[in-house]
DNA sequence: ATTTTATACGTGACAAGTCATATTAATTTT
DNA sequence: AAAATTAATATGACTTGTCACGTATAAAAT
């Protein structure tokens, strides 16, 4: 009954099977399987935000931060934590003091309760790590660190520049 | 007039560095950057939103589709084209009637209009896609998805498996 | 034939990310 | 010293993504 000589569910297939290699459409499918996966953890240990756990781990390997560093070492915008913060402080996870030499800087300090939070969480969260380490081979996951490292270049580079390259010879 | 042996910009540092080969860490920072990256592209080719795109891509390779099948085509929770589809209805790009033979799903077809905003965009996202080659060679981009196919696959085991399972011998 | 179960879609509520802009404090220039 | 620039944080507006649940239709089981 098809109207096409291809039918579609050939169509969707050889469409999925191009997407399948196309790095750009698969990020975000990982991204999101991976940030799924790790709620569900935190879940488990205890109930924080992705957010909430990766600002104690921060704080409890690297001591008191800025939000500015924090953000540096997560990689994330500054505006991510701004937000998260104050509830944090509520929930009474950290402290939140301007610093006495730099007026613009908040200084972020953990807890008693944070360290709690985060001594309650980090096992679990070494599990995921754990179970990632035997998906990977050392050498696979430094290879894919750097696959990493490569993309972001990439993506740094002005659209400018990239729309005026000639086509690869 | 430090109060600890390692300076908190040592200590930032090693924080930073342990973080770099954290698969986990880097791939929030690594979709962000490339989410931008389209959103540059496609402002620069008309003004689709990175959704938008997607639909007419696929609608364009593929043909008419339901809901179901975009989404999984696009790895995407379906809600997304759902909330997606009456704004680009609207704007003219595609039509959407229900299915004869299956009154659940939907077929969603590109109109004109839809085609035209296609062929404007995809030169550009071609060149996005170009530049990524000039990166990467062939073997990288196909070990790159490669090594996503099993992140995924490890994403996907349930967390009490994972949380069960021994440390590695 | 009825009942149960599965599927497709829509929608509310939320998390996590962006960017742009405002505010305040620090630093550099003049 | 005053003015201009730079830096750190806060906040509003937006996009992309989730999950859970409701509703309607289809398919399977009894």
């Amino acid at each position: 009954m098809s109207k096409s000589a291809i039918s579609k569910a050939e169509r969707i297939k050889a469409r999925r099977a191009r997407e399948e290699v196309n790095i750009f459409a698969r990020m975000p499918a990982a991204y999101a399987a991976s940030r799924s996966q790790a709620a569900k953890f935190l879940q488990r240990a205890g109930g924080l935000s992705v957010v909430e756990w990766r600002v104690l781990w921060d704080l409890s390997e690297a001591g008191p931060l800025s939000i500015r560093e924090m953000a540096s070492i997560q990689r994330v915008d500054h505006s991510q934590l701004s937000r998260a913060l104050p509830g944090m402080r509520r929930k009474g996870f950290v402290t939140m003091e301007r610093d006495e030499a730099d007026g613009r800087q908040m200084n972020v300090a953990l807890t008693e309760a944070g360290r709690a939070a985060y001594d309650k969480t980090a096992p679990i969260m070494k599990k995921r790590r754990e179970g990632l380490r035997r998906a990977f081979s050392a050498e696979e996951l430094e290879q894919f660190a750097g696959f990493f490292d490569r993309l972001e270049e990439f993506l740094r580079q002005p659209v400018e520049d990239l729309l005026a390259e000639e086509k690869t010879p």
